[in-house]
DNA sequence: CCATTCTAACTGTGATCACAGTCGTTGACG
DNA sequence: CGTCAACGACTGTGATCACAGTTAGAATGG
């Protein structure tokens, strides 16, 4: 009797499969910007680290390269990507189109209610950065925006937003800890959630764009920077 | 000596890991048809079939499910995804969206040589539909439209579209096998490569795009008269 | 004859081992 | 002092086993 009661509350609680967990756990770290350009993950490492076996950690690595967050060569470990101009801007490219996209098909979506988190969201994002809490300041950014790419109720669209989020992750957030933020840059979020408002899908789809070339702009102000000490 | 030469042979024709092999190979299948919606694909039955160890095969199907080619759930097998109207629509939504912009971005890159190419394989395609072999067909279409989006110079739009086609492979190419297809649909091939040739990047897209909506329609056609079976 | 239970043949998952490349460092040699 | 070879400590890769959850079919009960 209570071992049939067991049995269904262990079903209910059934833990994800670990390599899942592990899997999860690594691509938000790359959204987040807690690898950095050429991070080095190797499988026994990581496995000790996170005290399992090697078997789950690799299966996870195996999974965030072919989705190409990460690389791998034959017989060489894993890393995270160098930096790349070329590559980078293509992946900034193909972010403001496709977030764009997912912002028209999103706008009519929204209700108001969720329209409110949004602007009190951006809000605390501005708040974020005076007080140079940079960390909340990133984490509040992936949830205003992925909560309007959610909206567009297209999850391949979702997911390869998602996808190209882990891939900049470990350039951008680098930019957003070593920065200071522009003032302009934090009036657009709120912007956005107002046209979102006046359901004007093409201004805030724009304004997307907008949010993410000025993104690119700093990136490249940062990098140019960086690359001055010959 | 000699073993110093195999050493540098054997290095140089050094196969690619067996997981990625079959990585390769299961995706291939995907892109052309060979699977069809509901296909179940069991790690052991994979593996004795490929003469390998379960390792290889399993780390390829985790590969593959995470990219959204396969499902996945918790101690059942891997299947190909069940015919879902909703998903399809978003994915062939996604396809003409970032196919249009590959095709606007590769056209001023196409060189003579390379159009010439593209209109023998639109006549090809047009022979292949006449003498009813499909297959080829398949494969040359294959051809035709990813010869422009290498064109694109954008490895991650590149790569997007590539795990879209595996995604509508099993749909699509069960329809192109099953149907005869329409005249005005591989005239459309042909027109592409001439905007191309006239370096007319929007019309490019847009035909594109006509291509690509042109087979969501005949889809529709096919599964709406597939589910007239009550 | 229908419904239910139980069993047996699957399924993926995790751990562990053996192996073969890669790379950096140390050592000896010129 | 510089160069190159060899050693050793890594790396991913493949195979094999044990285990637990799923599923479909047979056997059993009503």
């Amino acid at each position: 009797m209570t071992s049939s009661a067991n049995k269904k509350l262990s079903k209910k609680v059934a833990q994800a499969p670990l390599n899942n967990r592990i899997y999860q756990s690594v691509k938000w770290s790359l959204i987040i910007g807690e690898y950095f350009p050429g991070s080095v993950l190797s499988i026994r490492s990581l496995a000790k680290k996170m005290g399992t076996s090697t078997m789950p950690v690799r299966e996870a690595l195996a999974r965030l390269a072919s989705e190409r967050l990460l690389l791998s060569s034959v017989k060489r470990s894993y890393k995270v990507a160098e930096l790349d101009s070329k590559r980078v801007a293509d992946q900034f490219f193909l972010r403001a189109r496709l977030e764009g996209i997912a912002t028209e098909l999103a706008v009519p979506n929204l209700t108001a209610t969720q329209i409110d988190e949004l602007e009190t969201l951006a809000h605390m994002m501005v708040r974020d950065i005076e007080n140079g809490s940079n960390e909340n300041y990133i984490v509040r950014n992936y949830n205003f925006h992925f909560s309007i790419y959610a909206a567009s109720q297209n999850e391949e669209l979702f997911w390869s937003i998602e996808r190209l989020w882990a891939q900049t992750g470990p350039y951008l957030a680098q930019v957003v800890r070593s920065q200071e933020m522009p003032d302009e840059w934090q009036v657009l979020h709120t912007e956005i959630a107002k046209s979102i408002r006046a359901r004007n899908a093409d201004k805030a789809a724009r304004l997307i764009e907008k949010d993410i070339s000025w993104g690119v702009s700093i990136f490249a102000a940062y990098t140019d920077s960086a690359h001055t000490k010959p």
